[in-house]
DNA sequence: GCTCTGTAGTGGTATATACCACTCACTTTG
DNA sequence: CAAAGTGAGTGGTATATACCACTACAGAGC
């Protein structure tokens, strides 16, 4: 966070005020050109900073009145982040995976546009086939910020051992956040292979982008799971809209 | 949008443009210095127009490249309980439907158990296909405990008005909470007719059972959606239950 | 008391300018 | 021929300035 851009820095300390209740819900924060002259940046600097609040949904704009702090964090319930692991044991299953490859190379196209990586940035790419009481389920490329881990590849056996364990406890990445998109899809011959089921067979593709505990991203996952073993499940709470 | 502000009537042109096919998926949009010069306005006005399509999803930047259109897949937020009109208006998309049937029954076995009916327990049953910007993306069956909402389907046209805001404002009926699930699927011939689509592509298969105010649910859905046009989206935080 | 009306302060919009890191195609160099 | 370097173009950030519409509030006028 030390060479981020300014007007982030600025909106991470707001956030800091926010979360610790020096700034409390309704209250009004230091108009923006209080702010800039405090700071000794730029109006539109602070502005941008407060755009970036709007964004998380932690402050809102009254045209006339000022910025307030948002009312209804409560209601932004998100699902939980949880590892393959822990939520197949949960639910009473074994779980295990073998490591299909594990190397460090320059990211992908798309790997590198989702982790906001120049062209030449490097990933730990750990590519796994993941099991559920014997039966291959998944096939999943986790790819991670490899300036971020130096090394994290030859630091333990990702076949027994959690990698967010890893990360947290070695490097200080805590996995805070994450955005998570699925489709359909159909099994191509490799996949077919791979999870013992038929080319043409229904898949859920699964993506992931995880974040760190200061909104940075570090993680980048691509699942093929099974279509007839993975249902998934969400729960879902009204946002004070709806239509049908 | 005459005395709208400049640099949305010009979001509005390119997003004309995108919805017409001028521009295409994937294609390059003119840059913020070239859109500046050829509409004659500054380049930050010509940014902040390009913001506001990145908020809806329409274009995407990559840093040293450019500013392209996003592709034209369909971003469902999975984890609001928000209609589907309002999240594909919201993307700057024509929502529409048309109704299939539109009756009151007894339940058949799957719903009767979903809702919690003994097996005599009577629904209206509202199928419904949707279509985005003209194109037929997905099958919609919900079914609604007839007892909760007398003569429902005779209260209104639900092509053009919202279910939700009927049950809201007639019989007091507030969506609250919903437990959905997904799993992947292939469309059979009935489906692929339907979706103009063939038999064996993927689909997304969703049910949802939604609960009112007071936790009792009322209403169970089951639609199935065109794997290739549609993309789920959950963000994740760390602290909650669920999933896989 | 009441309404009206400035006026100061707010966020919203718009311009102009500048520098940065990045990407990519091209040229130079070995 | 391959590797290294150059430069134009791109989005990202930051500053400074200006005017607008809107809100709240104090004070004038009735």
């Amino acid at each position: 966070m030390d060479n981020a851009p300014l007007y982030l820095r600025i909106a991470a300390d707001l956030e800091a005020e926010i979360a610790s209740g020096v700034l409390k819900a309704e209250e009004k924060i230091d108009s923006e050109r209080a702010l800039s002259e405090r700071l000794g940046v730029s109006r539109m600097t602070a502005r941008q900073a407060l755009r970036h609040l709007i964004g998380k949904g932690l402050v809102e704009t009254r045209t006339g009145q000022g910025t307030f702090v948002s009312s209804r964090q409560i209601e932004q319930r998100l699902e939980t982040l949880s590892g393959f692991t822990e939520e197949i044991t949960r639910q009473g299953r074994q779980a295990s995976s073998i490591i299909v490859s594990s190397i460090t190379r320059r990211a992908d196209e798309q790997t590198a546009r989702a982790l906001s990586l120049p062209a030449t940035g490097m990933v730990h790419c750990l590519t796994r086939v993941r099991f559920v009481d014997g039966m291959p389920v998944a096939l999943e490329t986790t790819e991670i910020i490899a300036s971020r881990a130096p090394h994290l590849l030859e630091r333990a056996d990702f076949r027994t051992t959690s990698l967010y364990a890893t990360l947290t406890d070695e490097y200080g990445i805590v996995p805070t956040l994450a955005e998570q998109t699925l489709m359909a899809g159909l099994a191509d011959a490799n996949i077919a292979r791979t999870l013992h089921t038929d080319p043409g067979a229904p898949v859920l593709d699964l993506t992931r982008l995880t974040r760190d505990q200061d909104g940075s991203p570090f993680e980048f996952v691509r699942s093929t799971y099974r279509g007839d073993f993975f249902v998934m499940k969400v729960d879902l709470s009204l946002g004070a809209r709806t239509q049908a």
